[in-house]
DNA sequence: GATCAATATGAGATTAGCTCATGTATATCG
DNA sequence: CGATATACATGAGCTAATCTCATATTGATC
């Protein structure tokens, strides 16, 4: 026999009630059970824990830093089956989310900020980490929320769209383009493209133009910050892609242009994709209302 | 089914181990069986601590909370685990001494000094608040030894004799009786006697003299500290009896005399008391030799 | 898409722990 | 000081939880 819970809580109760037959009774069991069982850890450790001179059973020296072990252990367990309870019932969740699109963090901050006050319990973070295989990471539960504009049919994974936003052209109020009423996939010939660090099968720009017209730009240059972006577009350094809510969000400037992406625009939905599981979660499904009131404004331009 | 300390090594083991053949290798059951405990505590929590979706076993969020939860408590098992296995083979242990004679405290503590080097491992303590049951103490287990000069036939306790000492008459080097060769029991009629707060029958005095004299000196102030009496003492504010050591070990004084009393001189035994189940374990022996060695220093007056 | 490895599941066996009945020891009261 | 009550211990049999073995199923890999 093995030290296990039962005798944690029998010493302890033992203690409490000063008597077997008390402790018995608190526990639900029975006064044989509960001697049977003190017999039981008392051989298996070696040393009595309770003195039997005495009649109130009390507990001898060993028994002593037996129960403060006891003491020690049993609230850390509640604790642990208290917190289950409250996964379970959905009240502690985790809500960890993974963006695909690099500058998608520039609305979601605002979200999760209104999030974390109406869900103090649940753990909050952006994993920007994630960008190569966010679906993926969703499906190994790293992440709760993967934000994405590729919606894929994955079994056990739902999309749900959040807002639709046009990539826009950007470029310097005095770069030859900016001129044009819209601009088209041979544009970019020529053209030094900057954009987000990520796999060019995850930039709009490649996906819907210029992969299809199998056009490629002359150079494409890597930057993280969307303020960095714009600020080496004013200068002339290159012309970019960005959602039209992007440019909006950054105060209007004078120095660079954005214009629609063929004469039509293009158009792309921005989806949050979720666990089925975990769909009908009450904090998820806050969160997707959170993050579509805060696109509304994006479309305003408010945010 | 509740959480039990297998869970908390199973999860720990497939974490650590990465798979749940492997951990089932390392805590030396089978697949199946962690297998079946993994459903039993997820159906018992409510919630999945693993993620199915990848086959390498993965710990879910919950399931990272609860690794956390047995990460904390299983150590402390361990540790409990572990120090019973110390105190079964008697390396650690605890020697609380209660003192039935108050003036022990003074050859006590250099013993106890020694002692502590020796087994730095007991828990040592002096208590001096039992005086008044040492022996029901030390029957209780509330101490582990108890010293007394009342050797009682009970079961389960034995009595080694530590030291003989005598009983003599203190008083200021001006009293009338300084003079005399011994002191007799009608030499404390119109005393005031100073003695321990102790119930007189425990002070050898009353039980060896007085009370079967009947006796009854004028006054009984009572000091706790034997320096204090000491000075009592030689500023004539009454008389005393102590133990001969007592007398020996403070500094020599022109200011009071010791007296034997009668004319051939009391003489009681002290000894050490311990319960017959802990007699033959090493630290106590080892405690009782230290306890005769020092007891030898006191009788040639060199404590 | 086939094969391999890892996990899940079901049925039966095992064993730990429980209950019931009763024995024994310690307190308490007259 | 002895009788009675109270508290704990013990033994036998039972129950149920957990394990094992065999096998199915599922996810990974090439």
């Amino acid at each position: 026999m093995y030290i296990e819970f039962r005798h944690l809580r029998t010493v302890k109760a033992i203690h409490d009630t000063g008597g077997v037959a008390r402790a018995a009774d608190l526990l639900n069991t029975t006064q044989s059970a509960l001697s049977h069982q003190i017999k039981g850890i008392e051989d298996q450790l070696g040393v009595p824990l309770f003195v039997r001179r005495s009649r109130p059973l009390k507990l001898s020296a060993a028994g002593q830093r037996f129960l403060a072990a006891a003491e020690a252990i049993l609230p850390q367990v509640a604790a642990l089956e208290d917190e289950f309870t409250q996964i379970a019932e959905g009240r502690i969740a985790r809500l960890h989310i993974a963006i695909e699109c690099h500058a998608c963090f520039e609305w979601l901050f605002p979200v999760l900020e209104q999030f974390r006050k109406a869900w103090p319990e649940v753990d909050v973070d952006i994993r920007p980490g994630l960008a190569f295989d966010a679906i993926g990471a969703l499906s190994r539960e790293e992440v709760d929320v993967a934000i994405s504009s590729d919606p894929e049919k994955i079994d056990g994974i739902e999309f749900a769209p959040l807002f639709d936003y046009s990539p826009v052209f950007v470029a310097a109020a005095n770069h030859p383009l900016a001129a044009r009423a819209f601009v088209e996939a041979e544009d970019f010939r020529g053209q030094t493209l900057i954009a987000y660090p990520v796999d060019r099968s995850r930039l709009d720009i490649f996906k819907l133009l210029l992969a299809p017209a199998h056009v490629e730009p002359a150079a494409i240059r890597r930057v993280e910050l969307t303020a960095v972006i714009l600020m080496l577009v004013a200068a002339g350094r290159g012309v970019s892609v960005l959602p039209d809510w992007v440019v909006r969000a950054v105060r209007k400037s004078a120095d660079y242009v954005a214009l629609p992406i063929t004469e039509q625009g293009l158009t792309r939905r921005m989806y949050a994709a979720t666990r089925s599981e975990d769909t009908a979660q009450p904090h998820i499904a806050h969160f997707k209302r959170l993050a579509r009131q805060e696109a509304v404004k994006l479309q305003r331009g408010q945010a």
